[in-house]
DNA sequence: CCCCTTGATGTCAACGCTTTCATTACTATT
DNA sequence: AATAGTAATGAAAGCGTTGACATCAAGGGG
């Protein structure tokens, strides 16, 4: 049987009121008194219940994960975030995998909420009306990473500007030589990540002056196999090829598009430029090294941790709550050819 | 505030016994009683709180999990089992991040203990002497997956048979036509793998009458960019090249030294074959698609879980402590050229 | 010399559950 | 009709902490 804070106490002839205060109010404990306990909890490998101060304090010190799935590509690029602002910030992270279902996501907050959990990371769906009841009544501060919130319930977003960044791509496209510019854009029911990249697309090619064709735009579900079909798809629309660029929403399509060209002989760079979503760590080590637009998952994460510590056990005020938009970068590698002289 | 089950118990009308009997024990209360403390739960949104249950049951349905780095590209699939199987069991999983320290390892041992759970899943370190005392002390049953242990607590362990297929991998490539056979194998501080499979490599080309042979040997950390660095040695220290196969620990390090051959004008399986180790998501999208030894990652992981489970909370026979060997395949794409007519 | 601080420690009631044990009201057995 | 089972429930004692409050000795100001 493990010591208990009982057992330490006696050991070192005090009572648990004072052991307790060496773990957590250090300074006003005399310092004889102190080095005793600490040696009686050297001795016995005591370690405190994590489960009976929960219970006891009513604060776990821990922050509960929300994630659509854990294969997908992004995840460990933004857990590495949490992670590390978790532990400077003296906290654990439980992770719960909703395996993409709103059913599950929503439970997902009941338990975890069941966790005594100080707050909610959630992550990359959209959080639509539905959530309203719960995000209502799990009373711990709840924000948003790589999405936003459409409920009514006011919450904190960490996020990059979508539109922007696919715009910016558009715009990189055209100042190297490119017109035809197609894309493979995200579409998943309860996502809207994929419509604004979509519209930073239309803008780009709005202010370029360049048509918006359907013809050059396919869809998928940000995995590799739905880049793979959706290029499948774009090559079957045109038979006279003469798209020179591609867009995508994700890496991971972008990949699936390039070994889909690859298949049906063509290059990349060379018989068409690509450019990819995210800046995942295989962005850098594909051939050719993917050019990308680059999501600072870490930082988001980090963020995301920070607020929620600072917002525990207060009332965040109005201001607070916002839709913070992170710095992306548009990272230039080898996937894109210049056209022209 | 939360519901707890005293309310639930007054608004039912019953004791606090009976709305816990419901929840754990159904068959032992009467079914109208029953039906109006579901609806209690149901109309006041009851989530029991799984800290208080851990304290009082003194056990927690939680597994600790404990990785040597959450960004180990093969973290996700290993994950992808236990976070099933788990499920299917009723249990959640709290993940502990080493981040590859022994120290940190050590410490997640003691750590997860405060969380009371039930069972420790220990991934891809070897397991010294060293561990002995916190082995001795945590009192919960641990498993080890994709690695094993030189620790005197006996471990069950979850992993594939390393030698045999390294060995299998120089099989194949020899009846491809290869001789000139090189190798980026693992090595790391805590890490038996590496030797694991290099010994099978020579195995494979003593079995084959081909002579080892230092100079087509490198040594990298499994990761990609180790892999290329190991490559751009091997390059360097054969200027007249003719190593025509290289086997390699881990797929990031394949993708490393295809990069680093890329870089130099090689291409694969043109001018070299490669085949890589553990059969990751990507290595069928990249490409070439490559050639590799498939690891099932899922499965150790739902090995590891069902283990567990029944172990908990009896002292499992020795014949129950094996290391278990799950079987591997060789995955056949396009990295890997026949040599020869 | 007494009273009031102050600092260090102890006491004890929570925290929200589970689980023994006791109690009650039936039903079956003799 | 008396006794023993049995099924459903309740009362209450923990589980290992924390934190409000009480206690106590030592020191300082009046």
């Amino acid at each position: 049987m493990r010591a208990t804070i009982r057992d330490v106490a006696k050991a070192a002839g005090v009572s648990t009121a004072t052991v307790s205060r060496v773990l957590n109010k250090p300074d006003m404990v005399d310092p004889e008194t102190m080095e005793r306990v600490r040696a009686a909890m050297e001795r016995m490998a005591y370690q405190p219940s994590a489960i009976a101060r929960g219970l006891s304090a009513k604060r776990s010190d821990t922050l509960g994960l929300i994630v659509p799935g854990i294969t997908d590509f992004f995840f460990n690029e933004l857990y590495k975030g949490i992670d590390r602002a978790s532990q400077q910030n003296g906290m654990r992270v439980l992770l719960y995998d909703s395996e993409h279902s709103r059913e599950r996501a929503l439970d997902g907050f009941s338990i975890l909420g069941g966790y005594q959990v100080s707050g909610i990371i959630f992550t990359s769906k959209l959080v639509t009306e539905d959530y309203d009841p719960i995000l209502q009544r799990v009373g711990i501060p709840v924000v948003l990473t790589l999405t936003q919130s459409e409920a009514r319930t006011p919450l904190p977003s960490f996020r990059i500007d979508e539109v922007r960044a696919m715009f910016d791509v558009v715009a990189f496209l055209v100042t190297r030589g490119h017109q035809r510019i197609g894309m493979i854009a995200g579409r998943q029911w309860d996502d809207k990540t994929g419509e604004l990249r979509l519209e930073g697309y239309r803008k780009g090619l709005r202010h370029f002056g360049i048509e918006y064709n359907e013809e050059l735009v396919e869809y998928g579900q940000y995995r590799f196999d739905d880049g793979y079909q959706a290029m499948q798809r774009l090559l079957e629309k045109q038979p006279n090829f003469h798209m020179t660029a591609l867009c995508t929403a994700s890496d991971e399509m972008a990949l699936g598009a390039i070994r889909c060209l690859n298949d049906n002989g063509l290059h990349v760079p060379e018989d068409i430029s690509v450019v990819g979503f995210d800046d995942l760590p295989l962005a850098r080590m594909i051939t050719p090294r993917l050019t990308t637009v680059a999501q600072p998952f870490a930082e988001i994460g980090e963020a995301a941790v920070s607020w929620l510590v600072r917002a525990v056990g207060r009332e965040p005020s109005p201001s607070e709550i916002g839709d913070y938009l992170l710095p992306h970068r548009l990272v230039e590698r080898e996937s894109v050819r210049a056209l022209g002289s």
